[in-house]
DNA sequence: TTTGCAATTAACCATTTGGTTAAACTTTAT
DNA sequence: ATAAAGTTTAACCAAATGGTTAATTGCAAA
């Protein structure tokens, strides 16, 4: 899925795919060798330990997830294009790649020590990178605020307030499911309408 | 916590509060004695298996998050006030929760065969009150959309909008707090002030 | 006070789980 | 061809975990 089948990445893949759906308690080494089709000792000789081997997925998909989540705000595009191509690309990343927010937010809940320093050698300073992408926005809204061609706002609400409508459909799936009585069709479809949707709602909000 | 201290109660409690924090599989039934104080073997006493305690905390919680979030709804307030209204109150409740959404999301993803049936019966159908609040809200904005008072919008889009923009930040909170630098005071404030926020943004998004 | 029942506990059990080991198999270099 | 190194496996181990049991304690009715 991801490498060549050697068994290193034939292991790390199959690690991936049951940690993303289980999380790090519900996964079982066993699990993983089946899943990777080899022997449970193989696990250990190449990444010595369950926690070592999680922490190499989770470093991956960390990275996969905010690289994702950085890349089209450093493009020339206004604010609201800007916003716009987010809504598209992301959207469609989590309809690829749907455990990958629950998963990621899970995990930042469960290893709360991991928090700060640990991560951030490891992702080869992700958070670093992210602070100066929202500085580098908040300075472009800035500018467009003061050219009156938008309403002032702090990068903090506009960029917490992108995720949610964007991530929380994607980590509710089985209550929105539920609640609403959706098929798997019907789910993904609202999905897809949501891009307008969320679309219209933040871009109005920048209109003075 | 919940109710008097007989051992019943005081074993619901515990468990509670541990299923709520580490989910099914990262809570041990030794933990759970531990937190009541007793034996382990009264557990099973009582509740029979690992199992039928956490069906019993889950239901409990369920009805609890489903309850509050239908509780404005029922006014004779205008949408936009009902809105505001839902948005003060179920914030509020999840400062004093914040447990709550992350751990019934999960748990509805790690038990998809509980999805429908099961759950209606051991809620007091609370997915089919649900559903009935909802087609009374559709009602009421249809009619202010019809008197030329708002932007006709499907109550699935804006409720989605709404318990988006209110959950996820509670949920992600070791992500925000990380993405932005926040400590636990600045991180309260933070949600304290969205209420305002997410006001502006709903409620503007209703304007013709 | 004694009898009987409910409540509680310590000790135990079987299974699961992460991890190890020693032997076998495969590949590579000489 | 063969030795050495790397790879893979079956069998095993100790700790953890959900669950049971038999004995003990507490308490209310007779």
């Amino acid at each position: 899925m991801e490498q060549d089948s050697n068994t290193e990445s034939l292991i790390f893949d199959a690690a991936k795919s049951v940690f993303l759906e289980k999380g790090f308690d519900g996964a079982k080494m066993q699990n993983i060798a089946d899943t990777a089709g080899i022997n449970k000792a193989l696990l250990h000789y190449y990444y010595r330990s369950k926690e070592k081997l999680f922490d190499v997925v989770f470093s991956q998909i960390l990275n996969q997830f905010f690289k994702k989540m950085g890349e089209v705000w450093e493009t020339e595009l206004s604010i609201e294009e800007k916003i716009s191509a987010f809504i598209d690309t992301y959207v469609d990343f989590l309809l690829k790649n749907p455990f990958i927010p629950r998963f990621v937010i899970n995990t930042l809940a469960r290893f709360p020590q991991n928090a700060g320093e640990v991560l951030e050698g490891k992702t080869n300073g992700i958070f670093t990178k992210m602070k100066s992408i929202l500085q580098k926005i908040q300075n472009d809204i800035d500018k467009e605020a003061a050219a009156g061609q938008i309403k002032p706002v702090k990068i903090q609400d506009l960029m917490v307030n992108t995720i949610s409508l964007i991530i929380f459909p994607i980590i509710a799936e089985p209550m929105i499911k539920m609640i609403f009585g959706l098929n798997q069709n019907d789910y993904k479809n609202f999905i897809i309408q949501r891009k307008q949707v969320i679309k219209d709602l933040l871009i109005r909000s920048l209109k003075k």
